[in-house]
DNA sequence: TTGAAAGCGGTACCAC
DNA sequence: GTGGTACCGCTTTCAA
């Protein structure tokens, strides 16, 4: 059996207030009296019980953090951040995969709720009214990354979608292309946003998005892929593609490539998110960056003030807007003739 | 404030212990004593502080899990599986990154023990005494995840490094590949046993592996890509690139193309891990298959099965070795002429 | 400066 | 079947 806090207690001769008073030096203990209960300390090998001390304090200095998949590699990003934040504070993360599956989600708030996490981050494509619901139900601060709650009540850190997709667009734009296809996900805050902002760039262009080129695919690899070798069944091809995330851009660019066209020679490719690895690959990929480590960090630091906070409602509808960033590489160039 | 047993109980008019009967559906209680406790919980939205059962049951049903950091793409697969097989056996699991710093590694270990997590699942490259003294202080059960302890005391789950290694560079012999470089990483387990796995593929087929050929590089993709574009200044280049591990792949990929050199018609280029953007990007990446996701679930499933055992140590020693695979894309094809 | 003791919110043993 | 109650291990008044 581990030690407790009698048992070093006893062993120091002292009583079990003083060895918690040491061990969160808090109040004055004598210096001599202190030394004795470090050195019983030492001596057990004692480790402190933060579920006890939990308990009393109502504090468990975890967080839960509820995404879709981790193995999304937009995620890895924003947790690595968040738990370095975390970490720094003092607090620990549990992770939970809901699979954008609302049972799941519910599932994983009562857990967490039980597990008395000290509050939440969560990250999902749509905030619905039922979202609202069992996080009012939680009773525990939430805060939301990478995306936004249509009713703007929650906090949150986020990138200006629209602007950031109506600036990759002028990218495209500005080097020449006229006819553009974009691949966009399905939902609310990401997807249509994104798309908006397309069009934004678009408009104030005078150009427009024919039908057969606003494509929709379910922010896969996979289904970028199939829809852009639909794309190119039929003529004209247009003669570069915006992609709303480099997952997505990384579909098209393989589909381009095995109906033998190339990259960005016959149709240039920009992404969204920049990806670690969109540097990597080849042809590089040009990206709308957006600050994924620091969604993830901000979001938690966001979280822990909100946990200081005499009166957490004073972070309510709170919107942390971070930069985002276009970074030009090879897959975008000029048209050709 | 939240509702508690006590509330519950009064609310129902029964006892606390009535009320932890029905909810942990623990030995018989009347159905209509049932009936009336569930009312009062839902009446109240009761949630059991499981802070205070984990105090009482000595089991928190968390896990700890501490890699070197879930940005690297390898994790994020692992924990998926992880976090699957721990959801799906009521546990949940906090995340920790050390960056391979064995003073972050021991920070983490301290709190996980003081959060009292039923058991760790530890990745690192390499495991030393170091690490083997504090897991003994830890006092918790551990298993390991794709590496394995020098002694072999820890229970472990990974691939054959050895032999799934010999059987990529197999793979390239047999397509007639001669004068083969290798780009490895430079820890004892997977960097070391891959190493020697190339090595025994080429010397069972009378070749061997020049000393300029045997690259060395840091497990990152831009680290990979240095080394290959060193590589590239000298001549006779290789046929073939063995790469220990996808990211560097990436890495080797990068620099031959940005070096003129085509991939596979010049140089083929074999990863290991397959990680899921193998398949996406182009050319289409040749890989030696890790069961990355089951990695983590059966470490989970070890885990949690070494938890429910009388006996823990009956899982000293224990060696789950997974099955690899060579998945065979675009990336590799014979040599020319 | 230090100690006694009353909780924190449950669980589980022992009676009835 | 159900209730009383002694803990689990720590924190935190309140006194001394």
């Amino acid at each position: 059996m581990q030690p407790t806090i009698a048992d070093v207690a006893r062993h120091a001769g002292v009583s079990t207030a003083t060895v918690s008073r040491v061990i969160n030096s808090q109040s004055v203990v004598a210096p001599a009296t202190r030394e004795r209960v470090q050195a019983a300390v030492r001596e057990l090998g004692y480790q402190p019980n933060a579920l006890a001390a939990s308990l009393v304090r109502r504090r468990s200095h975890t967080l839960g953090v509820v995404l879709p998949d981790i193995s999304n590699p937009f995620f890895p990003e924003v947790v690595r951040g968040l738990e370095d934040a975390a970490h720094a504070s003092g607090y620990n993360v549990i992770l939970c995969n809901s699979d954008l599956d609302t049972a799941k989600e519910i599932e994983y708030f009562e857990v967490l709720r039980q597990k008395r996490v000290d509050g939440l981050i969560y990250h999902s494509g749509t905030i619905t009214a039922d979202h609202l619901d069992a996080f009012r139900r939680l009773k525990l601060p939430v805060v939301l990354a990478a995306t936004h709650d249509p009713r703007g009540e929650l906090p949150c850190v986020l990138v200006d979608n629209r602007q950031a997709a109506a600036e990759a667009m002028e990218h495209l734009i500005g080097l020449g292309h006229g006819r553009i296809a974009v691949v966009t996900g399905s939902d609310p805050v990401s997807g249509e946003s994104r798309l908006q902002g397309y069009r934004d760039a678009l408009t104030r262009h005078g150009l427009t998005l024919d039908d057969g080129l606003a494509l929709q695919a379910q922010w896969t690899a996979d289904e970028a892929y199939q829809v852009t070798r639909e794309l190119l069944k039929r003529r004209p091809l247009p003669t570069a593609i915006a992609a709303a995330s480099d997952l997505m851009a990384l579909g098209v660019m393989g589909a381009l490539r095995d109906g033998g066209i190339r990259v960005p020679e016959d149709v240039s490719v920009i992404g969204f998110d920049n990806i670690r690895l969109a540097g990597t690959i080849r042809p590089a990929l040009t990206s709308m960056s957006q600050p994924m480590y620091d969604i993830g960090k901000e979001a938690a630091l966001l979280l822990i003030r909100c946990l200081a906070e005499e009166e957490p409602d004073s972070f309510r509808g709170r919107r942390l807007v971070l930069p985002h960033r276009l970074v030009v590489r090879e897959s975008t160039a000029p048209p050709r003739g």
